[in-house]
RNA sequence: GCGGAAGUGGCGGAAUCGGUAGACGCGCUGGUCUCAGAAGCCAGAGCCGAGAGGUGUGGGGGUUCGAGUCCCCCCUUCCGCACCA
């Protein structure tokens, strides 16, 4: 009731004004990206947003708003930019959801598209929407399928059987990278092995490639630490041995081909080739039994018991060491893993941990053939340091460098071996047994020839099916389509299109190429504007896909870059990832949740509302179980698109994890509502008068000038906000000259466009202060005519003096000494040493 | 176990070519305005101490006139990898 005494007409009120700029960048196509030669280019990017039905949470803002300041204030230096925004929109998600809902994905994936689209815009972000794309579109899926076609052709599509990462609980089977601990990443639930016949892509042809361009790309250290990790290039020999009394031979895969002297036993791993045919018939029985043991095991068991103790059993056979012609039991065990390398070890227990663990356990001989410090015993613990060679033969005294060079050259000129270099990255299952995913452009004849498609035939579309199981034949959902569909002619052949669909992944792993070209009827996208636009100067997005997305993007971009569509070999030039915003969570004694509005503190501690039992705060994770999730959506009612955007930049540095705070976006409101009333009479609404500035309004614009130019550059968008505040203090509410007004305006209108276009126009502009060019500092205007020079006695801090700036040495001292309470620290001590750092401080050393 | 990052007021965080620790914001205290409250505005504050002063950037040592910053040891937290021969 007493509303109108304690609002003013015209306070400061974002709803009034937000919308009206959003319609008005829209209608304008503002942030149009062009290929102007004239300019240089600058091209932006967020990690292909997944539209789920939650809509956006406070994360999705957080690398949002840092992208667009920069998009915006690359514009004001001159830039042309591109900054796009499209959906990740195939997916096991939508179809969960379909199956659910009894919906079709298409329709909810729409749907949802709609719903974060409305979220975005109405946060005010700079994109050129005319770019918009959708990769479950199928003027988009054309051309993954497009793409597909290329990696065929150059032979790294192929079909195998492959044992595979089965989920039951999702109904397909899942890439290497998706499974950790035995468990599907994105739901946690358990995954088996399997044989089965699927799409590779042959990633592990590009490792090499993989790994050395990491090196000149400006990424955090660890993620190129982490990719570096995951493909696991290491370099070696494989050397072949013998098996006695038999017609047949295996081939082993080593990093230390210089300790072959050392090897006591050979391992294979449980499901190597060779273990039916070598086994002997006195030890038949335990060997079947072992393998199917391990055969059964699921990989999360066998990592489980991996760090308990080794098992293994031995065969009866023996191998022959080709360098020294030792017989050396076979056995097999599971700590041998069948994908890696060849399948088969020679053991080294001397200098090997596992295999010393094997060996102590099963009592085979440990043989020393690397020299150890003194005191190490290599029947206690393994040596796998560096030392001089021993008991092998003519080999004695080599280093291990030198000797590992020898024995790779001898083991190839007497074709017992070769170098070789092994990579833990696989080969990347590219088939899903779902519906929600790019077809493939494959037909299967009923000869059993696999043929694809011609381009001509592009694209094939994702046929309507109604139900998204599998088959009662146990084919996967597209095996429900019709006749017509399934039912296709290639090279005058009738056969049948292929059932599986491709990953998630795909469509991510080449978006921001079309990007560059978003409407291209011809081509997935013109090289030409590859060449304007590429790489990608900025990419933000989360630390989850380090491995995942950022490994295939990069594997794809290779494949078109040796197809001369692009022309840099690395799509992402600049990589940083944004830490999660956490939010504070209450729980009660009996382990309940309450949310914020539930709640209430008392001095330090934090009650039910009306309840006196302490609950305990904890800051988490946000998640709709702990009653912590902070809807964008609903800040931006409260208090406003740009209070948002300022609060996400200012709660700290941007890679760092960090929890949200209600009452730090009323912070960040009130320095908003500060500007506003700056510069608009609150009661009249009429721009208030300029007036003139001083020197300490003057220094804090050239400030705050300085810092946000510098910030940006640096991806630190905090600290200018704090500099730009100061100035707002350093005003004490009356607007300065009119020059240093509209430079504020200008740098805080990336963080908060909305505000700032409002007081753009009310100063008479006519044009979006988003053209306007980005203002310039002057260092001389940071640089005070006097210095509070810090005083030291004995190197603590005793006071301070204000000296001229100019001041030389001696005036400084004599200005300390004449302090009071320095003379008093001085009294009766003797100055040993005089310091004096200009504009900085003065320390007097004394006895 | 291996690798990486980080520990600063009641809270989020500033400041690292070694040079006045705690900018800015939140919260708090006092004042102003108001019949009253809210908002706004002004002022205060690391901690201990009445004060002089002491003390203080996870802990312990060291280098230095001077250390949040450099060196050594330790503790804690978070993240990644985890039989890859």
């Amino acid at each position: 009731m007493t509303d109108s005494f304690s609002t003013p007409a015209h306070a400061f009120d974002p709803a009034t004004f937000e919308p009206r700029w959003q319609a008005y960048w829209a209608d304008n196509k503002t942030f149009r990206a062009v290929e102007d030669p004239t300019k240089p280019k600058y091209y932006t990017l967020c990690m292909f947003p997944y539209p789920s039905g939650a809509g956006l949470h406070v994360g999705h803002p957080e690398s949002y708003t840092a992208i667009d300041i920069v998009a915006r204030s690359k514009r004001m230096r001159g830039f042309s930019v591109l900054n796009p925004i499209g959906w990740d929109s195939f997916g096991l998600p939508a179809e969960r959801a379909a199956v659910r809902e009894q919906r079709h994905p298409a329709d909810i994936t729409r749907e949802y598209i709609g719903n974060f689209k409305r979220q975005l815009l109405r946060l005010g972000f700079s994109y050129d929407w005319d770019r918009e794309i959708s990769s479950c579109e199928v003027d988009y899926y054309k051309w993954t399928q497009w793409i597909f076609l290329k990696l065929h052709e150059r032979g790294l599509a192929y079909l195998a059987d492959v044992p595979v990462n089965w989920c039951p609980a999702q109904g397909t089977v899942l890439a290497n990278e998706e499974v950790v601990d035995g468990k599907y990443v994105e739901t946690g639930e358990p995954v088996e092995r399997r044989m089965m016949k699927q799409w590779m892509l042959r990633i592990t042809a590009y490792g090499d490639r993989l790994v050395d361009d990491l090196e000149g790309l400006d990424w955090p250290e660890h993620v190129k630490e982490m990719q570096r990790q995951w493909i696991g290039r290491s370099e070696g020999a494989e050397v072949d041995f013998k098996i006695d009394g038999h017609d047949a031979s295996f081939t082993v895969f080593t990093t230390r081909p210089d300790t072959l002297f050392g090897a006591t036993y050979c391992v294979l791993a449980p499901e190597h080739v060779l273990i039916q045919k070598i086994t002997s018939a006195d030890r038949r029985a335990d060997v079947d039994a072992y393998v199917a043991t391990a055969r059964n095991r699921s990989d999360l068991d066998r990592q489980k018991s991996a760090e308990k103790e080794k098992s293994g059993v031995f065969t009866g056979a023996y191998a022959i060491n080709p360098v020294n012609g030792a017989k050396v039991p076979i056995w097999i065990a599971d700590y041998v893993l069948a994908t890696y390398g060849t399948g088969a070890i020679m053991a080294v227990p001397a200098h090997d941990e596992r295999d010393h663990a094997f060996a102590t356990k099963f009592g085979v001989p440990i043989l020393q053939v690397v020299s150890a410090p003194a005191g190490h015993d290599v029947q206690a613990e393994a040596w796998t340091g560096d030392g001089k060679s021993m008991n092998s033969g003519a080999y004695d005294g080599l280093d291990v460098a030198t000797f590992k060079k020898q024995i790779t050259a001898w083991l190839e000129e007497n074709g017992h071996g070769r170098k070789r270099v092994n990579f833990k990255l696989r080969d990347w299952l590219f088939s899903r047994q779902r519906y929600w995913g790019e077809p493939f452009p494959i037909v299967h004849t009923d000869a059993g020839e696999v043929k694809t498609l011609p381009y001509s035939a592009l694209p094939v579309s994702l046929p309507h099916i109604e139900e998204f199981k599998p088959t009662a034949e146990g084919l996967p959902p597209l095996g429900r389509a019709e006749q017509a569909w399934l039912q296709t002619e290639v090279d005058g052949v009738v056969g049948w299109r292929e059932l599986n669909t491709m990953p998630q992944w795909a469509g991510s792993c080449w978006y921001y190429l079309r990007y560059m070209d978003a409407r291209n009827t011809e081509l997935p996208f013109d090289p030409a504007n590859e060449r304007y636009w590429g790489p990608v100067d900025l990419y933000i997005g989360g630390i989850e896909h380090a491995v995942l997305h950022l490994l295939y993007a990069r594997f794809w971009h290779k494949v078109l870059y040796d197809c001369g569509m692009v022309h840099t070999k690395e799509p992402f030039q600049k990589l940083f990832n944004q830490g999660m915003i956490l939010s504070f969570s209450y729980k009660d004694a009996n382990g309940k949740y309450l949310g914020p509005h539930e709640v209430e503190q008392r001095g330090d501690v934090w009650y039910a509302i009306g309840g006196d039992t302490p609950l305990e705060v904890k800051i988490e994770k946000m998640s709709k179980s702990k009653k912590n999730v902070v809807d964008p959506m609903d800040v931006v009612v409260e208090y406003g698109a740009d209070a948002l955007r300022i609060y996400e930049m200012f709660m700290g540095p941007l890679e760092q994890v960090k929890p949200w705070q209600t009452s730090g976006v009323e912070g960040v409101y009130r320095f908003l509502a500060r500007v506003w009333r700056l510069f608009i009479d609150q009661d009249s609404g009429a721009l208030r008068p300029f007036g003139p500035s001083n020197r300490e309004v003057t220094k804090a614009i050239h400030a705050a000038v300085k810092e946000a130019t510098e910030g940006i550059d640096l991806l630190k968008f905090n600290t200018p906000i704090a500099k730009m505040m100061e100035w707002v203090n350093a005003c004490h509410g009356e607007l300065p000259a009119k020059e240093e007004c509209e430079d504020l305006l200008r740098i805080l209108s990336p963080w908060a466009p909305h505000v700032c276009e409002e007081l753009w126009l009310r100063l008479g502009h006519t044009t979006s202060i988003s053209a306007e060019a980005w203002p310039t500092w002057n260092e001389s205007a940071l640089i005070d005519d006097t210095l509070e020079i810090a005083v030291q006695v004995g190197g603590k801090m005793r006071g301070a003096v204000t000296v001229a700036r100019t001041a030389d040495k001696d005036t400084i001292l004599a200005a300390a000494k004449a302090d009071a309470t320095i003379a008093r620290h001085l009294e009766g001590k003797e100055i040993l040493k005089e310091i004096v750092v200009p504009g900085r401080l003065v320390n007097f050393v004394v006895k």
